[in-house]
DNA sequence: AATGAATGAGTATTCATTCAT
DNA sequence: TATGAATGAATACTCATTCAT
């Protein structure tokens, strides 16, 4: 699935499918130095010609898969929200049958593990791919996590307090990524302490039993 | 206050303080078209020479206050995070005496309306800022309202379970700010809606009240 | 005597002689491409790689048979001058015992139906070609059809008065040339009017009956 | 007149008008510039790095003045198309008086000596321009003196056969054009020789006293 | 013979920044 | 102080041509 996600983005991004091993091989590597170029040096320092030379191949070979520099950028980011889809729905099939706070535990963790995965990358692309109107690929693998996670409250409606599972999956996923995402930018240290998970918790289960009473109005 | 805190910053930024009445309307004018070129143009159209050309100003005498290209933008941030400030703090002031619930509303909605106050040179800025290292400037705004909020939470402690206050009030104000940019990017008919709030102050007032028990464990 | 010409021509050009029929067809349809593609888009569109790709034929094929990219489009001249020879040289044997003004009308109409005969090709031929020095290959045509033409108005001396048979039908033959080739650019419609004609044979004409009494002197 | 003609002409291609006597010198070196390399090396040496290195210009400035590439040679074309008109104007009023005999025979050695006068140059230009579509900037010039030379024939009326005097002026000034253009391109001896002009005068003369009697029909 | 992936020299153009006037 | 002409390093991208398979 997540396979398949790949190369139908893939094909649109790539000026030709890499038929052969060798230049499969060459995607790969121009992909992995463009992610090596903009974690060591940044978003300025990745030229085109650059990378090639990095990645041991000729400018040209580069441009005969590549239509431009921000494809190259554009196929690491998919290859990544790709890898992130292919977790995040493994999560959403082993929440069926959890309850609400099993369940939001596990969301948490995965975030933040998520996070922490490849966070010298993530970072980079925080910063650079706004620009790039890039930040929509991301958008594209969330939007899954929140049909997922809405199905999920929606069957464990006894539980919860909501009057739009849809909206508030939203919120819920948006919280998560925009507070784990800061956190890798500002706070690097809370992502090693036990105590934002706790919190990211505890607002989360909050907000579906509705203490407060602002959803019962 | 925040005439202060823009003068200081503008001492990092600036050249040279621009002393005569000439000079603050030439820094003003380049730093309002700087503004006006990002909003209808976005960042790639933003050049030096466009910026002086239509400002109206000799691009000798932009380099003259603006040592390099990125100071410019700094400035605008420094501005724009000033005024910020300004009306933030003017909020702080305001929340002392109110309920949980009345107090809660009140900063929701401000988060809101500043989002929307600028909406299309903000939300150039969050596409362009984060690679200018400038996402700092707004973080040190976040900063002072956390302290703030922190404080009336304290206040508050009756009301609210909280084992951290000072990580309590990161979160809020960390979800809040990241909830309205990204509907800002993305959603931008939430921000039009009265859902949004709605939703924003039960996750808030959930997380406070700790229904979930998770803070007291 | 077509034909040998153009075997010749080839020789020079060509990287090998096409021996079997197979590859008689590759270098047709890669001549052919290039000339669709000269007409369709220009000399700027015409690409080795697309020439091949078009043809289909692979791009090691076509430097199989074509040494350089210039190559491929001297070809393509050289067949049109071979038959634009093949039918001037009919021409010039159906001269023989017409009188100088049948004669005369001869020529120019010929002259005018080959311009307007491919007019899209030798248009895009004409804007093209003088870069690639292949002006003279064209020039050759002309050189057999200045001979026959000498010949013949050799032969119909009592009719005509001339000093210099030989540069007076260079003359005629570069101007009816030349006047035809800036038509088919400037003056398209004129190619389709009989005033062109007319006017044409009253040139060579008078040309040819110095009323003038310029070549008398 | 031709001043005139020259700076019109040149705001529709320069990207500003150079003011000072310095950025004057400046494009006008780079025009210089721009013809010397055609001439010794040839379009596909006219690399715009190299005429502003060889005029002792920066690239940058060179810019500053000519938005592209082939503005240059338009620029250069223009520069020189307006000179010939300066001079044919001259013609044209030198032309007034004098009978058809002496008139044509003004026009064929001016012409002639048009072609020789920067003959390296003009030679470069025939080559290259075609494919510049600046064949047109010519054309224009013809245009010029094909309406002088039309008010001429008309007023010597009485002394020529034309059915249409502003046709006969198109095909006369073509023909002088085209076969100075090819004598210099192919036959450059006859430039020297007074057999052309002699040639080029029967010829026109031949047309306009149409002893063939084509245009009495 | 045929293929087409790979090559890399080459080119137009931009734009932040300087400095002579 | 102000000007804006001049600078030139830097970069994306093309396309004729080669050569391993």
């Amino acid at each position: 699935m997540a396979r398949e996600a790949r190369r139908r983005s893939m094909r649109t991004n790539l000026r030709k499918q890499p038929m052969q091993e060798r230049s499969k091989a060459l995607v790969t590597a121009l992909i992995r130095t463009t992610a090596r170029i903009l974690i060591r040096d940044g978003w300025p320092a990745l030229t085109t010609n650059r990378v090639a030379r990095e990645a041991g191949v000729s400018i040209g070979s580069l441009y005969q898969y590549f239509p431009d520099k921000d494809a190259l950028a554009r196929a690491l980011v998919e290859q990544i929200s790709a890898e992130m889809l292919e977790s995040l729905m493994t999560l959403a099939v082993s929440l069926h049958d959890k309850s609400l706070r099993a369940g939001v535990g596990m969301i948490v963790h995965a975030a933040i593990d998520a996070t922490r995965k490849d966070a010298a990358l993530y970072r980079a692309l925080l910063l650079e791919l706004p620009r790039l109107g890039m930040l929509e690929l991301f958008e594209r693998v969330n939007g899954r996590l929140e049909d997922a996670l809405a199905d999920w409250l929606a069957s464990r409606r006894d539980e919860v307090v909501m009057r739009d599972p849809s909206l508030a999956a939203h919120l819920i996923v948006t919280a998560l990524d925009a507070l784990t995402d800061r956190a890798l930018l500002f706070r690097p240290e809370l992502l090693e302490s036990p105590r934002l998970a706790r919190e990211l918790e505890a607002m989360i289960l909050g907000y579906l039993s509705d203490r407060g009473g602002v959803l019962r109005g």
